[in-house]
DNA sequence: AAGTAGTCCAACCGCGGTACG
DNA sequence: GCGTACCGCGGTTGGACTACT
């Protein structure tokens, strides 16, 4: 994959004809013997200046990650593993902020042990690295109560599947470079793993809910607190996501069927828990979020 | 010993943001 | 305002290494 995308758009090393892949010792010694004594400055003209055959994004990666002189490396101890999964819990991917918070360890270091380390060592804990939450034992399947019967026909929402009672306090993001920021009206930033919901507007005509059939057999409640919405059918601009907490948020792949029979699925359907018109709220937030805080879904959640 | 599968991690890629002419 | 270059970030890849059969 990594070489098919490389026919599709050569990177600058290869433009360019520069040396990529590992760093020779003797590569080492030449940037880290330029940088000590000038600096980095520019990046782009290191590589002329300490006769380096490579590009300035490659040097300035090589000493970020390897020859700076702060460098802790080694292995994580047990405590900058505990701190790496809190910061997680609250920053999720953002690496960078993550590592800010360790001294001497770099994004890439521990990007590279959460995803071949913690994430193990959580779920062998029962928990789910992507939201932090117990996982429930048995494999969800998801269903779909389909208000479009109830009259809520303008919005679609995908709400979380809430697992456990063990969640953490709300975060309510504000992201400039979300697409949410299209929506004066909302704060919530959406981060790349939710995109996949954001982005896969195939249908906005119907209000869907899903569930999972593990918790419709249990007393689980699940309220609705992720909300996928297009105000414009035609605008993909205007569409967005909100939640109580983006990291309780099991994502669904909503793919609704016009005509469909839903009799099949009112075994497994939590109408009692969640009464429409607690939905109604959901979709009245979307359009004045200071009733937010008032919705007790949202309320009990946070706590 | 040889082959295969799994793990780890350095490095690369592509994108978005910013600065600058 | 526009185009370009650069920077920084997060996601992904590829290969070295190790464990297993």
């Amino acid at each position: 994959m990594g070489r098919q995308r490389q026919r599709q758009r050569q990177s600058c090393c290869y433009k360019q004809k520069l040396r990529r892949g590992l760093w020779s010792p003797e590569e080492d010694e030449k940037l880290l013997r330029h940088i000590t004594k000038y600096g980095h400055g520019c990046w782009s003209s290191v590589p002329k200046h300490a006769g380096l055959e490579r590009c300035g994004k490659s040097c300035r990666l090589r000493w970020i990650n390897y020859l700076r002189p702060d460098l802790k490396r080694g292995t994580f101890s047990a405590e900058e593993e505990n701190l790496i999964i809190e910061l997680h819990a609250v920053l999720g991917n953002r690496w960078s902020q993550i590592a800010a918070q360790l001294p001497g360890r770099t994004d890439n270091e521990i990007k590279n042990l959460w995803n071949s380390c913690l994430k193990k060592k959580l779920r062998q804990r029962g928990i789910d690295p992507l939201t932090h939450q117990l996982i429930i034992p048995a494999q969800p399947k998801p269903c779909f109560i389909n208000y479009q019967h109830h009259g809520y026909d303008s919005i679609t929402t995908a709400t979380a599947c809430a697992t456990t009672t063990t969640s953490t306090s709300a975060v309510v993001h504000q992201n400039k470079n979300s697409p949410c920021s299209s929506s004066p009206a909302l704060n919530y930033a959406p981060r790349s793993h939710e995109s996949a919901i954001i982005n896969n507007n195939n249908n906005y005509n119907n209000f869907v809910v899903p569930c999972t059939e593990s918790a419709a057999s249990s007393s689980i409640v699940i309220p609705p607190m992720q909300v996928a919405w297009q105000m414009d059918d035609n605008d993909p601009q205007l569409t967005g996501a909100c939640a109580a907490d983006y990291r309780d948020i099991q994502y669904q792949h909503v793919n609704v069927n016009h005509n469909h029979n839903h009799n099949h699925n009112h075994n497994h359907v939590m109408m009692g828990t969640q009464p429409p018109d607690e939905l109604i709220k959901w979709a009245e937030y979307l359009t004045n979020p200071t009733t937010f805080l008032t919705f007790p879904a949202f309320k009990t959640h946070i706590s």
